[in-house]
RNA sequence: GCCCCCAUCGUCUAGCGGCCUAGGACACCGCCCUUUCAAGGCGGCGGCACGGGUUCGAAUCCCGUUGGGGGCACCA
């Protein structure tokens, strides 16, 4: 095929925020596009007025844009073909309707939803398909008439061709919907606004949309898409469903399995490149044993033949490890700047230099960055509060011993991570501690936790100073 | 009810008729390292949903069953 024609699209509806599994249809088209040098169009569906806003718009391209991808035509950056907003596409809508009209490919129904939801439960009781009965396709023009001098408000519905449709599909092969399977279907609501079969259609076949990549609940959707543009006159373009994303709990995704959305993995503190490599990973495979794979080496390996074909459970534990493993692979600087966010949301309020510092004490230590701010508060503010298992340690330390620390940590010179820990072995070695017991109590009552990073590195970015009135604090 | 999709360790997957005694990764368990917690190293547990075919030979091909998911909207 002629590379350079390949244009893909992620079309998602701004309605809330956008989901992982949406997020991997993106990613995968994108993939796609950029693999083969072709385009890659983002187009906001938005035709459901009612469900949109300008807030969930913004949303979705900060969300896209966080994850990595860049789009080469979009409501933000314009393009050809625009405008890329279905809200905004109004007339050119009107104007492909009145072509399929023209055509015979559509027409006015006027029934009515209360109709409409007898004939379906009437269907349903007698054990036939509940979709539409194709009534007002075949009206008289007495019939007709009559409707209209009754005035009776009408939606326009798409005359589907009554045979078989085969699409020919890039992950799920040869799929075939038996003749009398796809019913008449509404393109333009009886309040004019056009719907999201019509739109999709007419937008993939207007934007010169080569390969559309998405989700594989719009499978049955894509013979309706093929059967409008192919009214239209147009080539319908090649199709490529993929499997689901499901919660551990193989059922699909929603609000039970928590915050599934981009937006909310970002504000758990997880790494957008550690995220992009494991929905890269979710129904698709570099090799039979690569686990990281970059940005870059994703646009050179993907390919659609290496797409599952079955669905995908979202494993956190896996997302979690996988952005350990980003999170060690940052330098201090780029670490602490990212820990900065998530530290000030919390209100410590960090100082740079010591930040900096404190990247190597932690940075193994996180499966989120958001954990920056549990393991480093003790730095960052004076205000420490031992917690429970903190506060027995204190108590149960030998008497003196903290006191004793103390002083010999006063001492020290010059104060460094080594010579805090000969120290502090010192001091435990003359209570007649070992490491264990001698360094605990001493933790516990400089940072006020059980877990802390590593010891002698927190003290001596402490300091000199503020380790001993930690050490000396009446508990 | 009808149509469509899917089926390999708990999870993501490799496998596209003999290379499979089914490979890798996460998780889990054990050991090592160790000042806590992690990280790291080593080892272990664990799977072809079931039943028929086809074939000299089936995880791989066909059919059926079961199970899961999707669709059949004036939602997208």
């Amino acid at each position: 095929m002629d590379e350079a024609a390949i244009r893909c699209r992620f079309a998602p509806a701004p309605s809330g925020s956008i989901h992982v599994g949406n997020a991997r249809s993106a990613l995968f088209s994108w993939a796609f596009a950029r693999h083969h040098g072709g385009t890659f169009v983002l187009r906001v569906e938005d035709t459901d007025a009612s469900r949109v806003s300008e807030e969930a718009f913004h949303g979705v391209i900060d969300s896209l844009r966080w994850l990595g991808l860049d789009w080469d035509e979009g409501p933000d950056v314009g393009g050809p073909h625009g405008p890329y907003r279905q809200s905004q596409r109004g007339e050119v809508y009107a104007e492909q309707v009145e072509r399929l009209r023209d055509g015979g490919s559509a027409y006015r129904c006027y029934c009515t939803p209360e109709e409409l939801e007898e004939r379906r439960t009437a269907a349903l009781a007698r054990g036939e398909a509940p979709g539409y009965d194709g009534r007002c396709r075949t009206l008289t023009d007495a019939q007709r008439g009559a409707f209209e001098t009754e005035g009776r408000p009408w939606s326009i519905r798409f005359a589907m061709p009554e045979r078989e449709w085969v699409v020919e599909d890039l992950v799920k092969g040869e799929v075939r919907f038996p003749a009398g399977q796809l019913r008449d279907f509404v393109i333009v609501r009886s309040d004019g606004s056009p719907v999201f079969l019509l739109a999709v259609a007419v937008d993939d076949w207007l934007m010169g949309i080569t390969h559309v990549i998405r989700g594989d609940d719009l499978l049955a959707s894509a013979p309706r898409n093929a059967a409008v543009i192919q009214a239209l006159g147009g080539t319908p373009p090649t199709y490529a469903h993929l499997p689901q994303v499901l919660g551990m709990d193989g059922k699909p995704l929603s609000k039970r399995h928590g915050s599934t959305s981009v937006e909310g993995f970002r504000e758990q503190g997880f790494l957008p490149e550690a995220l992009m490599n494991y929905l890269a990973l979710l129904g698709w495979s570099k090799d039979e044993s690569t686990t990281f794979v970059s940005r870059d080496e994703l646009i050179a390996a993907f390919d659609l033949d290496r797409v599952s074909s079955n669905p995908a459970a979202f494993d956190v534990q896996k997302l979690e490890w996988m952005n350990n493993h980003y999170i060690q692979s940052l330098d201090d600087d780029e670490l602490a700047a990212r820990c900065l966010h998530f530290l000030t949301e919390a209100g410590v309020l960090p100082e740079p230099v010591a930040l900096r510092a404190a990247m190597p004490l932690v940075r193994e230590r996180m499966k989120r960055l958001t954990e920056a701010v549990d393991l480093l508060r003790f730095l960052f503010t004076d205000d420490i509060e031992p917690d429970e298992k903190a506060r027995a340690l204190i108590e149960a330390a030998p008497p003196g011993y903290l006191p004793a620390v103390a002083d010999a940590l006063a001492e020290v010179e010059p104060w460094t991570a080594e010579t805090v820990g000969a120290a502090l072995d010192r001091t435990a070695d003359a209570f007649g501690l070992n490491r264990k017991k001698g360094w605990q109590p001493v933790r516990a009552a400089a940072t006020g936790s059980t877990v802390s990073p590593p010891l002698d590195g927190s003290l001596e970015l402490l300091g000199r100073e503020r380790t001993v009135d930690r050490l000396r604090a009446p508990v």
